[in-house]
DNA sequence: TCTCTCTAGGCGAACGTTCGCCTTTATCAT
DNA sequence: ATGATAAAGGCGAACGTTCGCCTAGAGAGA
């Protein structure tokens, strides 16, 4: 109740006995006389004591706090994964006692000089890395400096790290099955710059898809390029303007932008969307369900893949063996009336 | 460069000086010979040496930290506002020394639970507070406290404290002033139940552009209910079963949301949007441009808001006077197909 | 009765800073 | 020559914890 800071001494004072016995009694690491107990428990209750945190960090020598930046994207995309896996992050942290620090995202050389400083001045006990690519430089660095670190998506197969990623392969492979199933035998794909490690990832589901089906995979339905909407427009006009026989049924598109971009295309060639042609995107945004019409879509478990990289990084952090350095979620195809 | 805590006295006994005065030189409140500066400095970067930031945390007594919680929208909303407000908040943090601590949310007394912890435990130096409305437990709990905080959104007008808040009212009236001036005469309004404050406000903005041109404000334009697709929807097909004569020819939505479900109905009933139906959102959701037609909407400067919650939250932290106690940012009406 | 053990709790130290005050030496005006 | 002043830097203390080790007294076994 009091305004100012009441710190163990206060207790101690109001209890009777050292400030160093309160310590160890709240942290039960000594027996006490059950009355002495009392005394110390009313004690904290009535001054409200709470322990400082800064204190005990100091004296711990680290800071229980877990590193996290993220690339804020250009006005007009979305971000619909931060709050749900900065949320998971947060509440799983929260729960084992630790605190999640979210900092400034630098591009280029400055980014690694970020990392550095956080770590020289103790203001973090490991990183969460996110939009992870090939040849990642934090990878690298954070590698080199034995520094405790987990990544969220993949990246040189070489490398030894622990990572959490979601099973792009198999989400596009599960669509692309379904499309098979509905009987499409031409199914083009919107995919990504080869550069591109999700991009990739996600276009092995649909040459793994395709060969099972002894489908042929040719390269005129492998489309490459940025994941914009008008990117997805355009690659999706070109698909359209191929002869009757060889102009795709279905399109899959890498992510849900360029499924749109797709759909406007579809509008713009007078198609049904659905009907004469079959459109799946992969993110499942929110919007999705209620675009006309609603798009189906490959959902990820964001919320799980959060819950993990904590999971894994605090082991890490506090020196045990995680059961498992690598973990792949599954995600889920969501079937809406696109397809 | 090596992997061990560098600290002031690694540095000191490198540069031949005892360690406050490494401490002082590095604060610049000191005067030493250039060359003593000149071999400190030298140490410092050989050794990489970072100030502890738990050290001077705990010597300061003050964590510099921000906290910050925000209520996770259930699946299938969005929060396109999180990315934009947390990353310029961790930015504008950062650039005045402090950093932004994210808590997990709770509802009900727990909430305020958690606040008095976070305060109790010298976690944090102030908070800034989302998804205020009236009533707001925390803004009371904080004022009765006399803790540092800053609410985005305004609450009850009797209370007295720092805010930053959108000019909802602006942004609506700005948009209901625009269908007028297309030539729109029977405007209705999409807008939440009567307890949410922002509600309130954005639907001032109609009842002031209304008036302002003399056009009635018929009760029956005006429908509250939750901000989902599926009341926009429903209240729109209830619009669009009007009598000819007494249907509106523009929908104004409290959210893009409900926006999309208006754009659904009108499909519905084969009106086409922007010509038969002229349709205007609120928030500018990134997905909003992609929609077909494309929605106008109102878009929030929430990158600008979120600097100057920070802006205001650390002028009071360290007790200093912010020129303005109240901000109001100005919306900016974006004009798109569907109006 | 003596020693041994157990219980309940005290005490000093340390984590890495910053802050206030003190000391030493050189400089300068008188 | 002398006292005052400024420059350069040293030193002890404190922030609030936790940790390891110590001690006083009580009870028990020989």
């Amino acid at each position: 109740m009091t305004a100012t800071k009441v710190t163990l001494k206060d207790v101690a004072a109001r209890a009777g006995v050292s400030y160093q016995t309160v310590s160890k009694v709240l942290n039960g690491e000594m027996q006490v006389a059950p009355e002495t107990m009392e005394r110390i428990q009313a004690a904290v209750q009535e001054l409200g004591y709470r322990p400082n945190r800064i204190a005990r960090n100091m004296r711990a020598g680290r800071s229980f706090m877990i590193g996290y930046s993220w690339t804020q994207t250009e006005p007009g995309q979305v971000n619909h994964i931060l709050d749900q896996f900065l949320s998971s992050m947060v509440r799983e942290a929260s729960a084992v006692g630790y605190y999640v620090l979210p900092f400034p995202f630098h591009e280029g050389k400055a980014q690694v000089e970020t990392y550095r400083d956080l770590i020289k001045s103790g203001n973090v006990d490991g990183f969460v890395l996110s939009s992870v690519n090939y040849h990642d430089p934090r990878i690298q660095f954070l590698l080199k400096q034995q520094f405790p670190f987990v990544a969220f998506g993949r990246s040189n197969p070489e490398w030894d790290f622990a990572w959490v990623d979601i099973d792009g392969a198999a989400g596009t492979r599960q669509a692309v099955e379904y499309l098979i199933g509905r009987g499409h035998r031409r199914i083009a794909i919107l995919a990504w710059p080869e550069d591109s490690r999700v991009g990739n990832d996600r276009l092995q589901g649909y040459l793994d898809a395709m060969q099972a089906a002894q489908l042929a995979t040719e390269s005129s339905y492998i489309l490459r390029g940025e994941g914009t909407f008008e990117v997805g427009r355009a690659m999706t006009l070109h698909l359209l303007d191929l002869p009757a026989d060889r102009r795709p049924t279905a399109i899959m598109a890498l992510n849900d932008t360029m499924a749109i971009g797709a759909m406007a295309a579809a509008r713009e060639r007078g198609l049904t969307i659905g009907t004469d042609l079959a459109i799946i995107g992969f993110d499942d945004a929110p919007m999705a369900q209620y675009l006309f019409p609603p798009l189906s879509s490959v959902r990820q478990p964001i919320a799980e893949a959060g819950r993990k990289c904590v999971e894994l990084l605090v082991a890490l952090v506090e020196g045990r063996e995680p059961e498992q350095r690598h973990v792949l979620l599954q995600p889920s195809l969501i079937i809406r009336a696109s397809s």
